[in-house]
DNA sequence: AACAGCGTAACATCATGATGTGATTGTTAA
DNA sequence: TTAACAATCACATCATGATGTTACGCTGTT
């Protein structure tokens, strides 16, 4: 690591809490952060004169340009700033469009000062700091998933069938299968009978094309 | 909160490490775990009978059926039980299936145990927990955006070999491929014999689920 | 001109998959 | 207590897939 103190831009309207992070990082070893703006639009001009932050701490709600918007354009220009989100909002919009637009963090505010600074150290290190709290609805939107399928239709599979068909959607033959389930190949054979009947198929390659469509 | 002891389950191939983890969740005071698994069949098993953990902790990569496969079963079945992903992979393949099929969690396996338990907090209250580390990777995923695919694998596949993997995926046998493409069945095998070697599988179905995956 | 890669094709051989028939055990619901 | 169904296994047979080897014409590159 470069023993050159990393430069921390703060963009927050809230002048006493803007001031307490400055300062608290300013306490730090490592890091050094000069200027804090109340706007995108005071960070932008200090950057085209170039000033480049390392890394910049972002609160969404801001007068003028909105930080989500701001990141935008920071991230078009310069795309090697790293951006941390800094904001009260739970809202799930607004943590996926500052996501999208390439947030590296995204932090809630009622995080401490020190956890402020480690996020910042897990930026540095090339992690992505998120409050549990965002993580957890990232996941429910993955697990939702992007188009997100309406319901699984049954198909009336049993767990044992169903069991077969992981088999082999993974391309295993009836022989490892079997070896997998500690059964015989013949009673593979036999599951997969009723499987092909209840999917009305007649191949294997049916079998995982339906199952990786999500049509199980 | 209920001050009934949280169940935990464990699945993890290795003996060791699934005890140690157990003996470490058995001395705090708001949880319990009962039964560590050495593969999702024992604890499906185990679940089927009635006893159901509130909590997974679950390793992706096991014998028999892969804790990714074992989590879409288990979400499926037991759509309320939470589970966190412990594993060694930094594989975004193995991440993002993982979060898609369900997981509450994903952690490397380097964690400690006090960020273990730590993490299972976290799912309690309803949190997610994740590495830093892949919690980038889910941003990065974020940033390239929901709409674009950029990754396709190219693999090299050549136009022909493309058209006759379609075959395949269609579920067709190598005669109505050839009918298909108007060519012999021998060319077709002959396709395939390269496709396979490009894609450095030995099956159709492997083919198949590639395909399907979107990694050609 | 020589080389490499693609598309085409044939022949052979063994492994695997698909399908029919039939049977035993246990659990569950009518 | 039947009847239905899940799960297990066996034997048989034919179709399909996997793989090795070899070969020819065409195209683009060195």
């Amino acid at each position: 690591m470069s023993d050159k103190k990393k430069q921390i831009a703060i963009v927050e309207d809230n002048v006493k809490i803007r001031d307490l992070i400055k300062q608290y990082l300013n306490m730090q070893e490592d890091m050094e952060c000069r200027n804090g703006f109340s706007s995108v639009e005071n960070l932008l001009q200090v950057m085209k004169e170039g000033d480049m932050p390392d890394i910049i701490l972002m609160d969404i709600d801001l007068e003028g340009m909105s930080g989500i918007d701001g990141m935008k354009l920071i991230k078009g220009k310069y795309s090697d700033v790293e951006i941390i989100m800094l904001t009260v909002y739970h809202d799930s919009h607004k943590i996926f469009n500052s996501l999208r637009a390439g947030a590296s963090g995204y932090l809630l505010k009622h995080t401490s000062l020190p956890e402020i600074k480690d996020a910042i150290d897990v930026v540095l290190q090339g992690g992505a700091p998120m409050s549990p709290q965002i993580a957890r609805k990232v996941i429910t939107h993955f697990s939702g998933g992007p188009s997100d399928e309406p319901e699984k239709a049954d198909s009336g599979l049993t767990m044992r069938e169903q069991e077969i068909v992981v088999g082999l959607v993974d391309g295993l033959s009836y022989k490892m299968i079997a070896d997998r389930m500690d059964i015989s190949i013949d009673t593979v054979r036999a599951h997969i009978r009723n499987i092909y009947k209840k999917l009305h198929v007649n191949s294997k390659a049916e079998v995982i094309a339906k199952s990786l469509r999500g049509e199980i």
